[in-house]
DNA sequence: CAGTAATTTCATAAATCAGTGAAATGTGAT
DNA sequence: ATCACATTTCACTGATTTATGAAATTACTG
């Protein structure tokens, strides 16, 4: 059975791979990760992504084994990635500031262009992935512990960015901040083309330089003022 | 049949309702609204709503049709007395400065304050409520559609509110500001629990009033940040 | 080419789903 | 009491679901 955790590692890749068709493995993942993510697992059958990948049902359940684990191979697949870009964005930042002064706004900048530059490669898949994270993230029944299994590492490197920046903050509220942060980031990187209808077409979803530049603004000087703010 | 939109209106109610046994239309939607709000649309069963209510399934057939107009019935219940509270708070704070200056912060209160009250009231429902909103909000499919359906004509109050109040501001930057309003506000009252486990019970995603009080300076910081630059 | 293991397809099991029609029950008016 | 109508329950259908086991196919190795 190939959906072992044994034998879906890399060494057998090689192997398993033909030298020129597709890889229906990774159409499959692709697939799944963007239906998952327009109408969420249980909207979602294991034939309507054999379907869009154009491969038998049965040979989803070969390589992933149950439909959720599938679902926890597409959720993973990209985590990585994404982690090491953000985990090496805050790093460099203050590798590059060591002796002096911290600035809140970089570090925060660290934390949310990797996604940004990752949607705005224009890879359809990184779209579709930035969805499915925002609507686990929105999914109270497993979202949260899903969301903290993946990104609490690379969060707690973000709060400590912050509270080397900001040393006078309370702790609290560095991580309300990255709540209200995460919030908007996440909806605004879902494109859902809401704010496109009801601005009137004045702002587009997909214009990511646009949310990129205010969002720099909105969470840089929201996080100042609620640290500023005793409350 | 009593689905049909004729029959489920106020007319018949006093005489369709039992002198005293639970409403089993109520009965219902809340068990819907609890479910839906936990697991999504498609993640409920018509079956576990009827079990939750202590009714058969025929019986959500025939008060509400198919099970999306289940959902919309859900959905549509609680979106009237939220929009009037919401309504009533920004003419409340405009009739209360019709000469003076306005304050942008006031005016975000208005729109945030009553979706907290009404959480803070203790009512589960409503808790249920902002959950199901959160998530169709976080819906590419068909979440944008219906959140403009319910929600776009006390949105558009907000923005000229905001518009008389910053008179210098660029139109797109308070739909931006309001996109991350919402997407903040949202997973706020989500309550999934997430900040609680990162924080270390720091934080509890149900301390409903410390949200309050820092999404107010988060938000109206970044408001004021946003617009003064020029992006 | 023969042999072996991985991959892919086929057929189908077993469970569950949304939704329906008719019967049964309750309720209020006359 | 009886009639009309609203409500509730029961029994069921047809379609669809996830998942499996076996067969067929493909790719690689010696």
């Amino acid at each position: 059975m190939a959906h072992s955790e044994k034998q879906s590692g890399g060494a057998l890749r090689g192997r398993r791979r033909k030298g020129q068709g597709p890889d229906l493995r990774e159409s499959i993942l692709d697939a799944a990760e963007d239906l998952f993510s327009r109408h969420g697992f249980h909207g979602v059958t294991v034939r309507q992504v054999a379907a869009e990948a154009g491969v038998d049902t049965a040979l989803i359940h070969y390589y992933f084994g149950a439909k959720r684990e599938l679902f926890d191979h597409v959720f993973a697949r990209r985590a990585e990635i994404l982690n090491g870009a953000r985990l090496q964005a805050i790093a460099a930042y203050r590798a590059a500031h060591t002796g002096g002064d911290l600035d809140p706004e970089a570090i925060i900048r660290a934390f949310i262009d990797p996604m940004i530059n990752l949607s705005l490669t224009g890879d359809e898949g990184w779209k579709n992935y930035f969805r499915l994270v925002a609507l686990v993230n929105n999914t109270p029944a497993w979202g949260g512990e899903t969301m903290s299994r993946f990104f609490d590492p690379v969060v707690r490197q973000l709060v400590d960015a912050l509270r080397d920046a900001l040393p006078q903050a309370e702790e609290r509220d560095l991580y309300w901040c990255y709540q209200f942060l995460t919030g908007a980031l996440m909806l605004a990187l879902s494109e859902t083309g809401r704010i496109d209808h009801l601005s009137g077409d004045l702002c587009r979803s997909t214009d990511l330089e646009a949310v990129r530049a205010r969002l720099y603004a909105w969470c840089a000087a929201g996080l100042r003022e609620v640290v500023s703010r005793r409350l």
